[in-house]
DNA sequence: GTAATATTTGGCAGCGCTGCCAAAATTGTG
DNA sequence: CACAATTTTGGCAGCGCTGCCAAATATTAC
């Protein structure tokens, strides 16, 4: 049955041969095809027939630039096996496919000369919006941006400058309402696991904040691991292991994220370590591994879809506030 | 300090501005640009001198019209909350990304309707070439990719007639070969959790494979949950207590993805259900979270990486076999 | 009926770049 | 030094579409 005439050569169906087609100018075409300007319904019905049976397919490369303006959304972010990312791109679809936008996703694996990079050759698309995560920057992506005249929004992070919109929450503060709790809740010999700060600079705002709360309480963070880039769980438990190993005294560990927490927790079901009583272990991010734990997870709810929503509608719209705060939420489970 | 001129309006600079200021004609500057043709060194370097100076982007708009064939590669995966997707991504962006091309994901939410609007969306950019996870389509979709002329990989899945390449594994084998284990290692009295058939189509071959080679055994699939788009971890752990309350006489429950095996494997740990002796637990994929949980998981390790890697390569190639089986692995954990 | 108004349609220039080919500049040869 | 061979450069058409405006047609008013 799947025996068609498929030896390639086919030339592309254009404006013109519907045109052609139909008997109407081609701006008659077009018009009825993005349903602007004036035509009959007759009109609109012959076209419609006609793109129908020819199989055409607007070409929005030749419509973009004739038009100057195109439908697509930058978005630029480190990771997609963080969860936290994809939850980003929800929200931004959310808010974008609605209103006939389409993005189009670079991942920069957290390091911001490989950002650069795909920032040019974004750009090189002419997107109506860039919505990138994070504020750190090359000055030269700096650079780059501001000339483009393409409007940006930064994510995630509200600590330090940023280029045009920036929505998110305080990393730092985020860090510092987790030592508050686990001060309150008596633990004084903290250790600290996440990843190498030079990959995250988010992560290593978390921890100053963080670390500056234990050390006002007059504690300080006893220990911490920094890792590479390896699965986060493995990392979580083979890091809090090395780190009882060297210091069984440690009543709590602050992880950098869920992943990694459960990653701890799992060390301590494993060896028979109790939680919290034992050792209390907290994440970062409130993902739902932690959340349907057998001991549900302490950890921070971050607002990553609303982040990604109102970043969207923000870079979007024309005014409207350069910094927007969506706030967090810690979230006590039973393992603190 | 970042006191611009901000107030837009800036027109754009384009390939005229820099050949105006160089003192050399377009085609020259378009050359150098693209380091094609010849010129001479001395060129080169006034150029790039003048590209560097007045901020100059290239309009790959412009270029793909007027060179028709872009360089972007079009992605179309159900979700990315799922981490077999961003793998499947990671892959094609190895394959990709030195070769020079970008990749634009769109993501169909399991819809076919979703994935056939995205991929006509997506068919306006005149992408070089199509990555599609599975391959079911609405006949809709299955015409409008014949007749682009594009070609396409579909990935993931090879039961099932292909549209051209088609890079992955049987399912329904998969299924049959976890059904395998669980008989050989004596479990008889089996329950099945997965989400609803009519989401997933791979999940459904798998089902398929299972319960026939469960039913060969003399046995049958004794319990099934099927469930609709929640959270994975929660998932599995609230469809396992459900089953275990109908079946408390359950030997093994097979999970369709190693999340939900481990929301089922937190039940247990919860309920101080002994795992595998009092109940077996099996997953699909091989996720990190399976194999470092503090009994690693039963699963059946995909390719995820691979496919996407070899998909995108087979995609930019010229002739090569229409179907590709890249073989997975049961890996037998602590659980079953 | 005609004039005035509203609706629908077509023509043409041009978006910014590349491909093609011819013109100009450079180098080599005897 | 003239001539051929080679390298470097520029001009122009055109990719497929949209925006603008004028022309054609339909509708309404009087």
């Amino acid at each position: 049955m799947d025996q068609d005439d498929d030896h390639k050569q086919r030339t592309e169906v254009t404006l013109r041969e519907v045109s052609a087609a139909v008997g109407l100018g081609m701006s008659t075409i077009s018009r009825v095809l993005r349903n602007h300007g004036s035509f009959s319904k007759a009109t609109r019905d012959r076209v419609m027939k006609a793109v129908e049976e020819l199989g055409y397919v607007p070409n929005r490369i030749a419509g973009t630039l004739a038009s100057s303006g195109s439908n697509l959304v930058g978005i630029v972010i480190p990771s997609l096996h963080n969860i936290v990312f994809p939850d980003l791109l929800s929200g931004a679809a959310l808010a974008l496919n609605p209103i006939g936008f389409q993005t189009v996703i670079a991942v920069t694996d957290y390091d911001l000369e490989q950002e650069q990079k795909v920032i040019q050759s974004m750009l090189a698309w002419r997107p109506a919006a860039f919505l990138v995560a994070g504020v750190e920057h090359t000055e030269r992506t700096r650079a780059m941006l501001k000339n483009s005249g393409v409007r940006i929004a930064e994510l995630l992070d509200t600590d330090g400058e940023g280029i045009d919109i920036v929505v998110g929450f305080s990393q730092r503060e985020a860090g510092a309402v987790s030592a508050r709790h686990l001060i309150e809740r008596g633990y004084r010999r903290i250790g600290y696991v996440g990843p190498e700060f030079a990959f995250d600079p988010r992560a290593r705002k978390r921890f100053e904040g963080f670390s500056a709360v234990v050390a006002e309480a007059g504690a300080s963070v006893a220990e911490t691991e920094l890792m590479g880039r390896t699965s986060s769980t493995e990392a979580g438990r083979a890091a809090l292991e090395r780190m009882l190993a060297r210091s069984p005294g440690l009543d709590a560990v602050y992880f950098s994220n869920d992943d990694f927490a459960v990653g701890g927790l799992f060390h301590c079901f494993a060896n028979n370590i109790s939680v919290p009583s034992k050792l209390a272990i907290m994440g970062f991010n409130g993902l739902d591994i932690g959340r349907f734990a057998p001991q549900p997870l302490t950890t921070v709810r971050t607002p990553r879809t609303e982040v990604g929503e109102i970043g969207a509608r923000m870079v979007m719209a024309q005014g409207g506030a350069k910094v927007v705060d969506i706030p967090f939420e810690l979230v006590r489970g039973a393992t603190t």
